[in-house]
DNA sequence: CGACACCGACGACACTTGTCGTCACAAGGT
DNA sequence: ACCTTGTGACGACAAGTGTCGTCGGTGTCG
C-alpha cells in the first residue's frame, strides 16, 4: 500500500490535528472545550464542526458514532501526520536542510537546559538506527 | 523599539523570504529564475510581483529602486524571521515543546549521520549561554 | 405533554491566497 | 522615428479558509 495522498492542512487544521492525536478518540464538545481551553476568543460548535468535516473529507480523521455522541479519531498515524506537516516546512523555509531548522530552533532560544540534556539523549539513542 | 507586530505569512510567502534572505538584494527577474528553478510548474512575473507586494505591505520586504531595476530585501532579520515562523509550527502542531519538534524530525529520518554529528557540535557550542 | 438542551447537517459569507492578464512607460536596437 | 523588450502598477478571479446562523432531530426533565 502505497501511501495514499495526503492534502496539505491550514494552520488551523494542523492545531486541531496536534489536539485530536493527543485525546483521541473525542467528542465534538469534548474537543470544543480543549480548543477554547487555550484561546483568548473562543469558536462557536459548527465552527469547530466545520474542521471536522473538512479534516474528513482530506481524508485526516475518521469517526465512529457511538450510543449517544460521535467520536473522531486520526486517520492518518501521529508520526506520520506530522512528519509529513514539518517536512513541508523544512522544505520551504530551511530549503530542506534538518540541521538549518534546529539550529534556527537552537538559536531562537526555545530549549531551556533541561530540554537541551534530553535533546542529548534523544540523539544518543537515535543512533543505533544504522542499517539492518 | 519594541519589536513590531508581524502578520503571519502563507506557506507560498514563506518559501519567498526563504530565498530572499539568502540572495538578498535581489531583482524581480533574478528571484523569479530562482522561484521556477526548483519547481515543475513555473510562476509568471506578474505572480511573483503580486507575492512581492504582499510581502511588502506586510512589512516583511522593503526596496530601493537601483538606476535599471528595482531591488528588494527582507525587512526582518532572518533569524526572527525564521524563528517567529518556526515558533509558531511549534506551538500549533507541538504544543509548544521544541522537543517533540525535534523527536519527530530525528524519528522521521530527516538527518543522516554527518548531520547528527554537526547537530550534537551545535548543542555543545550552544552550551554557553547557560546563567552567568 | 411541553420546554429545554444538545447534536449533526447544510448553507452562507467575508477574507485570504495563488495565479494571472492588461496597460502604460522607459530603454535600446535598427 | 519605430518596434521590441523588460518593468512596474492595477485589477481580477477561482479556490481555500475561518467563522458563523439556522433547521430538524432526539433525547431529558419538570
Amino acid at each position: 500500500m502505497p501511501a495514499k495522498f495526503l492534502p496539505p492542512l491550514s494552520p488551523a487544521e494542523q492545531a486541531l490535528m496536534d489536539l485530536i492525536w493527543q485525546k483521541q478518540p473525542v467528542s465534538v464538545a469534548a474537543l470544543l472545550e480543549l480548543v477554547n481551553g487555550d484561546r483568548p476568543e473562543p469558536i462557536t460548535r459548527n465552527t469547530l464542526q466545520t474542521q471536522l468535516t473538512r479534516l474528513e473529507a482530506k481524508g485526516w480523521l475518521s469517526h465512529h458514532d457511538g450510543e449517544r455522541v460521535r467520536l473522531y479519531r486520526a486517520a492518518v498515524a501521529e508520526k506520520r501526520g506530522r512528519g509529513k506537516i514539518l517536512t513541508e516546512l523544512k522544505q520551504r523555509l530551511f530549503g530542506g536542510s534538518s540541521l538549518s531548522l534546529v539550529r534556527c530552533l537552537v538559536e531562537e532560544g526555545g530549549l531551556d537546559d533541561a530540554e537541551i540534556k534530553e535533546l542529548k539523549e534523544l540523539i544518543a539513542k537515535h543512533r543505533k538506527g544504522g542499517k539492518p
